[in-house]
RNA sequence: UGGGGCGUCGCCAAGUGGUAAGGCUCUGGGUUUUGAUCUCAGCAUGCGUAGGUUCGAGUCCUACCGCCCCAGCCA
């Protein structure tokens, strides 16, 4: 996407040009907010792409918030790659990095100023009897036998609280709003719980933790973010967003505006189950080249653009809808289409001898490493008696719409001579070992002089001149288009043939020190990325394989 | 309906009363030293359903149907 052509506005940017036009806002101010709780999926991506590209396009600005409310759950591991993660998406954050757990003491302050206003009280119902007195979808809940206690006696329970004076579970502070009230979310919910848990930011200063509803908007608020955007789950829980708006002197008035989830095809994004999926092993990890992280589609060669260019083509809605993975692999290869070097690499090696060919000869063959793009330059190919072609281009005989080597026939090698081949070699067991052919002699460049053309054009790569490497094949984890719509088990629709390891393939000379910064376009067989994690080999990583009419055909 | 959100081509998605954009996928043709790229063409008489208002409705009204979310001291 060059550009910036009339793309029609979605939802959320006419909302933001009808407050910036009516003076509502001056600037917009949005923020990105994950929990530290595990690793940035493209849903993530999504939802980063939005809110830093907003503020990108208007002219605002964007904080990366640690949304730290839950000690119990989070980790600095996980701060460390999201933060990576942003970085590496093209995104720089406003300003210093935020945490929730920044704002505690204003917190604390304004939930006594709940108390004192009377809207907030301690509450020595358990877990159990909480969700009892809740009530239920149809039912109108029951007001807490503690929800009268005087304002002096919330005061002392809560100053009781943070000194850790209760076990945790023993009580909570709760915010008086009405039992009855249809939107469970307004049912006196939970503003601070107990929890001897040390915290990665603030270490054992507290041990009572704000909810996420008390602490989003006032950090919102705090931070002076004008558009706060969230997911559609979210939606029931924007009247207790506002109510805390309205009931504390906080510097600002944020407003929430929510949208539909980004779900893809043929993969699960829930942290729980991406989880399983690195504990029982299915996977190598959390970046493992086929998971949906954004650190697992970084390992696999997936580009910070490719990703940028597949979120912004979805829209930005409030339909639940699953894009299909197509979507995503279009992108990958626009990219990578007009970014990736070529080179050439033989996955599964035949030998191919050329008896008209000086056994000492070497030609250095010129090969662009664009086709498209001269400005990119050459590279240089050893042209030798022995070759390496792959084993799917040769076959003894064949009709006419296979267009590679076949015995008697001619084919062009890329970059190189055309040859035509005059006898399969065969072990024992009748398998092709080998390969006679000849050249026909000054045909670089340029077509045969008797005019038989080759029908087709093959890759190769010296036999004598080359870098072995492992090669990895990705394909989808899953073979189930939605692996855990209505409560399926997605362990059951595991795809056994997720990665195929091939050994012992031949890649161009020029491939001894891969780049790491984009995959490779290796030549009719697809993007190719060098493995981040296996030092000492030579691996690289099937980002994805070219579009390919001609399989689905036959 | 307890309340809330949503229903336009296989998948995303424009459309805000004037006679259904675009992208992906798919199907054909052309170019091509990657069966890639590029390029040309095709692909919703119909917008969840049924009525109604109107000269005219995907857009307004009514009823119905379907899907999703909420009963954590998770976010």
């Amino acid at each position: 996407m060059t550009d910036t052509e009339k793309k029609p506005l979605n939802f959320i940017e006419k909302i933001i040009e009808d407050d910036l036009a009516s003076g509502k806002i001056t600037q917009l101010h949005t923020r990105f907010p994950p929990e530290p709780n595990g690793y940035l999926h493209i849903g993530h991506a999504k939802s980063i792409c939005l809110n830093f590209g907003l503020a990108k396009k208007y002219g605002g600005t964007c904080n990366l918030r640690f949304d730290d409310t839950n000690p119990a759950k989070e980790e600095i591991e996980y701060v460390e790659s999201i933060k990576e993660d942003v970085k590496w998406l093209g995104f720089e954050w406003h300003g210093d990095i935020r945490y929730t757990s920044d704002y505690f003491d204003q917190l604390y302050d304004w939930a006594i100023y709940l108390i004192k206003e009377g809207k907030a009280y301690v509450c020595d119902l358990n877990a159990d009897e909480i969700r009892e007195y809740r009530g239920n979808l149809k039912q109108a809940g029951k007001e807490s036998p503690y929800r009268n206690r005087s304002v002096e006696e919330n005061l002392k329970l809560f100053e009781k609280m943070r000194a850790g004076e209760f076990a945790e579970g023993a009580c909570s502070l709760r915010v008086k709003i009405d039992m009855a009230h249809p939107n469970m979310q307004m049912r006196d919910p939970v503003i601070y719980r107990i929890k001897h848990t040390d915290h990665h930011q603030t270490g054992d200063k507290w041990c009572i933790y704000p909810s996420y509803d008390y602490a989003h908007g006032q950090g919102d608020a705090i931070e002076g973010i004008t558009h706060s955007i969230c997911t559609l789950e979210f939606v029931e829980h924007r009247p207790l967003y506002d109510w805390f708006i309205q009931n504390l002197p906080v510097p600002h008035t944020p407003h929430q505006y929510e949208f539909s989830r980004l779900n893809v095809n043929y993969s699960v994004t829930s942290k729980r189950k991406l989880k399983q999926l690195v504990d029982e092993n299915i996977v190598s990890g959390w970046d493992d080249p086929r998971m949906p992280t954004i650190s697992g589609m970084r390992r696999r060669g997936f580009t910070p653009k490719s990703i940028r260019d597949f979120v912004d083509s979805t829209g930005v809605t409030k339909v639940d809808g699953v894009v299909d993975v197509s979507q995503l692999e279009f992108a990958v290869r626009e990219d990578l289409n007009t970014n990736a070097p070529r080179a050439m690499c033989v996955i599964h090696p035949l030998k191919v001898t050329l008896t008209n060919y000086p056994a000492d000869k070497v030609e250095e063959m010129s090969a662009p490493l664009h086709p498209q793009r001269e400005e990119l330059g050459t590279r240089t190919l050893p042209f030798t008696q022995t070759l390496y072609i792959d084993k799917a281009d040769f076959q003894e005989s064949a009709n006419k719409k296979f267009k590679r080597l076949v015995l008697n026939k001619r084919v062009r090698l890329r970059n190189a001579y055309i040859i035509e081949a005059d006898e399969a070699i065969k072990d024992e067991n009748g398998n092709i070992i080998e390969v006679k052919a000849h050249i026909i002699e000054d045909t670089v460049g340029k077509n045969p002089q008797d005019g038989i053309k080759a029908k087709g054009v093959i890759h190769w790569v010296s036999a004598t001149q080359n870098v072995d490497c492992d090669v990895h094949l990705y394909d989808r984890l899953f073979t189930d288009k939605a692996p855990d719509a209505g409560g399926k088990d997605f362990m059951e629709s595991i795809n056994p043939d997720s990665l195929k390891i091939v050994t012992g393939c031949k890649a161009e000379v020029n491939l001894a020190e891969p780049r790491t910064d984009i995959p490779y376009q290796f030549e009719r067989e697809g993007y190719f990325f060098a493995d981040s994690k296996s030092d000492g080999k030579r691996v690289f990583n099937r980002t994805i394989g070219l579009r390919d009419t001609w399989a689905s055909r036959s």
